[in-house]
RNA sequence: GGAGAGGUGGCUGAGUGGUUGAAAGUACCGGUUUGCUAAACCGGCGUGCGGGAAACCGCACCGAGGGUUCGAAUCCCUCCCUCUCCGCCA
């Protein structure tokens, strides 16, 4: 009975949620969601296993706009006493009054929005109602696969194993220049890793999208805009004595280039890809996946950006997957296809699918790609609008997609690996290789 | 890094203490006139937040943040950014 209601809720919230825009009344932003709605906010916190008090939240906002109108009042009663103070010197008495008041109503009222806005950034973004259940990637529904499973008449062996018998990846070196967790691309693999970034950009922008180089630092208020602060602070790599930091991905500078602008409607969708390194800590994944270069402090990642109309969204989201799988395709990899759980989906997200690609010296999937709707969620703290010829004005939603990364490299490396332990090169690459093996 | 200039609405550009949210032009939208186009003329034309059923009202915003003042786009301080010249440099 509960959950049918709360399905009505879900309904007609998404009702207005997609429609509402193109009324151009509908101005929605998160703290009026969490007015009208909060028993959707509430659940949503809930599924997602998020700690934030909404109740609190409600609290404080209310008690915000009950201060707000108090400072405004004054302002106005301030306001109009000075247009009176040319003609009447004796108000300039009563205008002193009235600052005294409006400074201590001021200071009250910052301190409780600062305390909100800290609070309201870690709202986490609402979930389709699709998401799977579930509390880790244990629980990521597989979908589809693609591809046939390469099959060997011997011990496949891993990506690290083949990179060091080949000497294409020296990790050994990369932790002795740098630190444990950096690598070296070398020789061929090096010239394997760049042919598959650069033919992936091409093959984006046979697809319409405009390719970029972007700063490959960035500051806080575009990590936190993307919404990888506050949420994923402990990932970032930020420079000490400056407002800047490592990117963790040519997301958070595609997404940020837009910031504060209002995009026209008829200028969407956007379709932006870049090629950048990508910088994670990693904090608290020692241990994990510590061999090869699965997990490393620095990766090289193709990644598709698109700006839509809220309501396209969902076929955008689709259009990215295409993406994503056309080129493992075209790759000829072996893949499957996951629904990334409730407990598996970061907080800016409201629908994610992962590509696992089958590594078969590892002998199981490996994720590769993903690929997430994001909604508003970024377009709101980075104040991007969009408005259409009538003046209706919404918040773009955003697509944000792997296209290849280094992982991909290392896929190809197992699943194109010989008895000889020498390597193919991809069909569609070898143009750009110059040669169909490494040995 | 050194020296200078500057940041005002989609753009150009006035404005140096008081109904200035901001002249003018341009762009844009609507209308009139016109054989079409062009031109001319008239009107409209920023954003956010709050209040209101609405009309509409209030507050805030002239790079950002502080300060002076009854009152700040205008005065003072700090920071950021852009441009020009010099130096250095892939």
């Amino acid at each position: 009975m509960i959950s049918v209601f709360c399905g009505f809720l879900c309904f007609l919230w998404l009702f207005f949620y997609f429609c509402g825009y193109y009324s151009g009344t509908e101005k929605m932003i998160d703290i009026r969601i969490l007015r009208e709605h909060p028993e959707l906010v509430k659940a949503n916190c809930k599924r997602r296993g998020c700690p934030v008090d909404v109740d609190r939240l409600l609290a404080d906002d209310a008690a915000c706009l009950a201060l707000q109108r108090e400072t405004e009042d004054l302002r106005a009663q301030r306001n109009q006493l000075s247009r009176e103070c040319r003609e009447k010197p004796e108000a300039r008495e009563q205008v002193r009054d009235i600052k005294e008041k409006l400074a201590e109503k001021e200071s009250e009222l910052n301190q409780l929005k600062g305390r909100l806005n800290r609070n309201l950034a870690w709202l986490p973004n609402l979930l389709a109602d699709d998401v799977p259940e579930g509390d880790g990637d244990q629980d990521n529904v597989p979908l589809r696969e693609s591809g046939e499973k390469p099959v060997f008449d011997f011990a496949p062996a891993t990506h690290e194993v083949i990179g060091e018998r080949l000497g294409i990846i020296d990790t050994a070196r990369g932790a002795r220049v740098a630190q444990s967790g950096f690598y070296y691309w070398s020789g061929r693999g090096a010239q394997l890793a760049s042919a598959l970034f650069f033919w992936a950009q091409q093959e984006l922008v046979k697809r319409g999208f405009k390719l970029f180089m972007t700063p490959c630092l960035a500051k806080e208020a575009t990590l936190f805009g993307t919404g990888y602060l506050p949420f994923f602070q402990d990932q970032t790599y930020r420079l000490e004595g400056e407002d800047l930091s490592l990117i963790g991905t040519s997301e958070q500078t595609l997404v940020g280039y837009h910031a504060g602008e209002t995009l026209p409607a008829q200028s969407l969708p956007l379709r932006y890809a870049a090629f950048s390194p990508c910088f994670r800590t990693e904090a608290g994944s020692y241990g994990k996946e510590t061999r090869g270069i699965f997990r490393v402090h620095q990766f090289h990642k193709v990644e598709q950006i698109i700006f839509c109309r809220p309501a396209d969204s969902p076929s955008f989201h689709a259009q990215c997957q295409e993406n994503e799988e056309y080129l493992m395709q075209a790759l000829g990899l072996h893949y499957q296809v996951v629904d990334i759980c409730v407990g598996d989906l970061g907080a800016p997200g409201y629908k994610k699918y992962d590509i696992e690609a089958w590594f078969a010296g590892y002998g199981g999937y490996r994720e590769v790609a993903s690929n997430t709707n994001l909604t508003d969620f970024q377009t709101r703290r980075l104040a991007i609008r969009c408005q259409d010829q009538d003046g209706g004005r919404c918040f773009p939603h955003t697509i944000s997609a792997t296209a290849v990364t280094d992982r991909v490299v290392c896929a190809i490396l197992e699943h194109y690996q010989h008895a000889d332990g020498s390597v193919s090169v991809p069909e569609v690459l070898r143009p750009l290789t110059g040669f169909d093996r490494i040995e």
